[in-house]
DNA sequence: AAAATTAGATGATGACTGTCATCTTAAATC
DNA sequence: GATTTAAGATGACAGTCATCATCTAATTTT
């Protein structure tokens, strides 16, 4: 039956918002179109009425969540004022993270996925996220120019998705939390290089 | 028809060296067991008596893979004993590491993957796996006190596999190149904490 | 050399997938 | 209120997949 432009648009948002948890959680490949209409209370033949391909929703879904992210980040930093750095670490590399990839970093979750695709489009969406969040990291960086504070920006970014991947791969071991702890103890603890004279 | 035993233990041998690669370039799901037989240049029939499962290949040939990497390393890092660190994240950190993963580092290549799989085993290969590259490079690491050096190692191989991940899921972009250069370069620069007195 | 064993080929199974055609019915338009 | 439109359900399509049963021929064992 028809439904009313409201619905169509609180469906279309549902189901942008279940796939970008799904996605997460269980990979690009791992969910299936009619698992992403069940969970948003509808059958799967609705579906080519809102994207064109499953493609199309996983490159509208990741956009979506990547923006999501770039706000957290944002108003998570502005948290601490004195040190927004200390808080976006603190924030991420934590077991609840490790253990909820459905709400988590999208990078983390999804990019060696990503990294296989041949859909440039994900490529370019990543990039763009990845650009946001760089942005914020850098203006949290303590290092005297801006060369360097945009590096260690990327240096940081590196670590911490590395991390949360490594630990989320290594789950269930002690090493696990290892990772987890000592990589934001290692990050804290890092010196910004004396300004060459 | 039957072959020989030598035979077989070859075939063996190439199922799991070739698993091991497209795996890598092409994920544990990516890849399907006929696939793998074909490529070994056998039917896919034959697959089940080597391998219990697709999934008990998977186990074996990452651990396979882990055990040459962690071979690859130790012999990269003696390649120069002053500066072994430097030689490991210079041959890391690069273009054709990034364009090559079926022969790359399975870490970066499946991490996300492995993070999501209900086979606890692996889980445990890759964490035995990340443990013998860790005892490498905290070797490696220049820093004075062994639970430093401990902690720098896990915050380096957290970087190494985020950057190399982060560079592929960007592949095409402006981007993609930066981060493997500028976490090279951060990662060099990194100053050692001054000893707390 | 005969008998027993088994590596690997062929082929089938049931399950799952993305996509599309069709139908129903309610909303939107006139 | 009558007509048009389209959201979403139902069902089907062709393709892929992991796994297994069966058959064969060559190696091992006796």
């Amino acid at each position: 039956m028809k439904t009313s432009r409201e619905t169509t648009a609180r469906n279309r948002a549902k189901i942008l918002g279940i796939a970008g948890q799904l996605f997460r959680e269980r990979g690009l490949d791992g969910v299936s179109v009619a698992e992403i209409m069940a969970s948003a209370g509808l059958t799967h033949g609705g579906f080519y009425r809102y994207f064109a391909s499953k493609e199309a929703l996983a490159a509208e879904a990741c956009s979506l969540v990547a923006q999501q992210t770039e706000t957290d980040w944002h108003t998570a930093r502005d948290t601490d004022a004195e040190d927004g750095l200390a808080v976006l670490l603190s924030r991420y590399l934590t077991a609840e993270h490790r253990d909820s990839a459905a709400t988590g970093c999208i990078y983390a979750a999804l990019g060696c996925e990503v990294g296989r695709s041949s859909d440039d489009m994900l490529h370019q969406i990543f990039a763009e996220g990845l650009e946001g969040l760089l942005g914020i990291l850098t203006e949290a960086s303590p290092e005297p120019s801006a060369t360097e504070r945009r590096r260690a920006a990327i240096g940081r970014l590196s670590s911490l998705a590395g991390a949360l991947m490594l630990a989320r791969a290594t789950k269930g071991t002690e090493l696990s939390d290892q990772i987890l702890a000592e990589t934001r103890h290692w990050l804290e603890s890092i010196q910004t290089p004396p300004p060459t004279p």
